[in-house]
DNA sequence: AATCTATGTCGTATGTTTGCGTCATTAAAC
DNA sequence: GTTTAATGACGCAAACATACGACATAGATT
């Protein structure tokens, strides 16, 4: 079999695919919206927060970090981490922008 | 291993998951936007235009039902798929209320 | 220097998704 | 009534995601 046929769509369905993927799972919601609202955000008290193991939480992270939602800034022993502004205001674009295009058309329905 | 934690998390980042999950396939999303512009939204249709198996659309075609994104309505021999309108203005509402709460709060950026 | 602490990486078990071929079903066409 | 066509259901294999314990590392504390 070949599998993995994600790459035979378009550029675009495919990033918006990549980033819904990275949104698709609660503890991740739930780690960005516990940036947003905290002040420090110590890797650690991330992993207080939501209940899952350490281990598990910082693999959700590193999720996070690799499309760019959030950053990681090393500051001695801990990690700050932090959202990514500019990237979620891009995310928030694509998928209004896409919303916006499948809702606005003027298809049959029933 | 006790595996599957999804239900630890609010209700509402448990359905916004869902909803990203079903979104999280450019297959499904491409088929979102096919049916958003077709004005005859056979299953046959739908097959041909996506660059998979018979078999792999009508499996995507399910998910994108299961959650309410789509609607099939038998028409003899054949199926008609058509978007739920409704379905997704609620989704574009909680995702743009997602990301507003996430972008619009005051945590430190770095 | 020895120890402690915060974090990441690796390996691993298990569950889930993707993709497809084959079969079953049901309506149309003949 | 038999055949053809459109679709969904079933079953399987490969790949991927989730969850976590154990180990590694590197800065802080003593």
């Amino acid at each position: 079999m070949t599998y993995k046929k994600t790459d035979l769509f378009d550029e675009d369905l495919q990033r918006m695919a990549e980033v819904a993927k990275v949104m698709s799972h609660p503890a991740r919601l739930a780690i960005l919206r516990y940036l947003a609202n905290c002040k420090s955000c110590i890797s650690g008290d991330i992993t207080n927060e939501i209940p899952l193991s350490r281990t598990t939480v910082s693999q959700h992270l590193q999720e996070l970090k690799r499309v760019g939602l959030i950053h990681g800034e090393i500051d001695g022993l801990k990690v700050n981490y932090c959202l990514c502004t500019s990237c979620i205001d891009d995310i928030k674009k694509t998928f209004t922008l896409f919303l916006n295009e499948i809702s606005i058309s003027e298809s049959i329905k029933c």
